[in-house]
DNA sequence: CCAAACATGTAACGGGTTACATGATTAC
DNA sequence: GTAATCATGTAACCCGTTACATGTTTGG
């Protein structure tokens, strides 16, 4: 129950249309919270039909009309308590690291590859996330209400290089298995 | 799609009854790949529709009675096909981020003590699996065949390990931003 | 006999994904 | 006018979660 709370605090930022929210999911929020626009669509009917936000007033509503939206105070409130409750971190699903444990048993075939394309895609991400870094957050720019958007920031980058490192190991490892000559199938 | 092949991927390790997968669904897979029994029951009889695994045969197969299975051909075929296919990176979804994007709008009461909860979670999970790593792969004690099983770990050790350092580093900031007395609500 | 543990399920529901539908505005 | 783009939606499907249902074996 996550996605509503996400759309409260991108409208909190900022009030905004469905397809802006949609472009917003795509970038910034988007990089530890993502969502499609059928989704972002479907959840404002209902925020707006739970009195949590509310479009603002237009001349003639109309499918293809855009809607502006922003967050009424019961939004505001609920976002608040959600924030404050506590919350488990979710079950681990990492589909690569499955996949590598199916590798011992069916054969590393096909997978060093895939790794190194792994690799280049977190590289891809990180230098992202720090030319943000470096444009909003470079020497002097540092306001102190940018201090949480600063944490989570070097959240992003901590965790892709995390990423880049331990595939790069990975690669490797899979290297010695497989010898220089490319990969074997069934081990 | 990847609930049928962690399946596979167990059974073909050691076949097992539903009950038996939940369980290691628990530990060792579940470190990586979780999955409720409710799950694994209804996969488990789509596998065996689609003729990827088979239940061994029993006398009286009634409900209630143990049901045991294994891989069929077309499973393996199926397992190694999937794990050599490319797959794009999941969309991130980290709630506990989320949760500090939307701290920065509605205030920072009460985050300072999840986040610290988290911490001494996230310990907990390495030392069990520093735990695991000693057991398993002390000195003298790494074969060659369980590289791959060992990297996994190494990977799950410096996952935790991020978390650690992050939301400790989050923990101060927060600390610094609500000042020694305590949280005061909207920022 | 009865309770606990073992073991296999069913049903309902919400979130996320994919495919498709429809209307309005802008540029040519 | 019409094609591209902007913009808002609908429908169907599968996965994961929660709650519940039912039968079997074991230990006291």
């Amino acid at each position: 129950m996550s996605l509503p709370h996400a759309i409260l605090t991108a409208l909190l930022e900022k009030p905004s249309s469905g397809l802006e929210l949609t472009r917003r999911f795509d970038r910034s929020i988007g990089y530890f919270w993502s969502a499609s626009h059928q989704q972002i669509y479907r959840e404002l009917g209902r925020l707006e039909r739970d009195g949590l936000v509310r479009a603002l007033p237009a001349e003639k509503p109309a499918r293809g009309r855009r809607k502006e939206y922003d967050v009424l105070p019961a939004g505001r409130a609920e976002l608040a308590r959600w924030t404050a409750e506590p919350h488990d971190p979710r079950p681990q699903r990492d589909p690569l690291t499955l996949r590598l444990r199916a590798a011992a048993v069916v054969g590393t075939a096909g997978l060093r590859a895939e790794l190194e394309r792994h690799v280049r895609l977190h590289r891809r991400r990180l230098a992202e996330y720090e030319e943000i870094e470096e444009r909003d957050f470079g020497p002097g720019r540092d306001a102190a209400a940018d201090r949480l958007r600063h944490l989570v920031l070097r959240g992003g980058i901590a965790q892709e290089t995390f990423w880049i490192g331990w595939l790069t190991e990975a690669v490797e490892e899979l290297g010695e298995l497989e010898g220089p000559e490319g990969p074997e199938g069934q081990a």
